[in-house]
DNA sequence: CTATTAGTTCTACATTGTAGAACTATGTCC
DNA sequence: GGACATAGTTCTACAATGTAGAACTAATAG
């Protein structure tokens, strides 16, 4: 299959992994994404999502050591792929594209 | 519930209904989407997605009279709510906001 | 070794995405 | 009026994504 489209969470998940690099795991994507957007977000949302994301070689993991604070673990690190950067290009363009002109019709200039 | 989020195919069938207003239908919608971006569309993933839109009451609908051409029988007219709007706007602000600084680093200025 | 904390994985289900076949209504032509 | 071509919609069935919450694991502090 060809860069497929992202699903509207998948798009969320994937800005944040691009926004946070090269710090981007399971707990700052959640916290970026809910304090950039008013959207409630679990961790096992975004978990689940990150391995999907995984498995269409949109983004590629690796373990982190652990951080020396109490409680802190190792971490499930994530970048974007060549093909994860396509994906989100692609489907932003789509709706880019069916937005174009549509501005004041919607109402919010 | 208050104004849901769209997915991502239900945000491409939400804003043709913007453009073609007043005489978007399902084929018309289905022509559109196809035309301005790369996307393929089967007719039965446009019906599928106006009967939720119209159910979750962000798209209203309506029966045309025929057309008078040949096979050109009644039509279901859809037009956006006001909720339908805000559902739209709400959606692409969550992704303009994520996005909001990452133009270069995701490579297309 | 127990408590506390950061982080991840698992389980289960709801919603959305998708394709293709079946169906219905209209007009044309003889 | 009845065969037929055509525009349009609905139905059926399943795959992919979205979601919540509980369970689990690994680390440090005391």
């Amino acid at each position: 299959m060809s860069t497929p489209y992202l699903g509207d969470f998948e798009m969320l998940v994937a800005l944040a992994v691009a926004r946070l690099a090269p710090d981007a795991y399971g707990v700052s994507i959640q916290r970026e994404i809910t304090a950039r957007t008013p959207r409630s977000v679990t961790l096992g949302a975004v978990y689940a999502t990150l391995v999907r994301l995984e498995d269409k070689r949109l983004l590629a993991a690796s373990d982190s050591a652990p951080t020396g604070e109490r409680g802190g673990r190792s971490r499930r690190v994530y970048t974007l792929t060549a093909a994860g950067k396509k994906a989100i290009a692609r489907s932003h363009d789509a709706v880019r594209r069916m937005m174009d002109g549509l501005e004041t019709a919607l109402g919010h200039a």
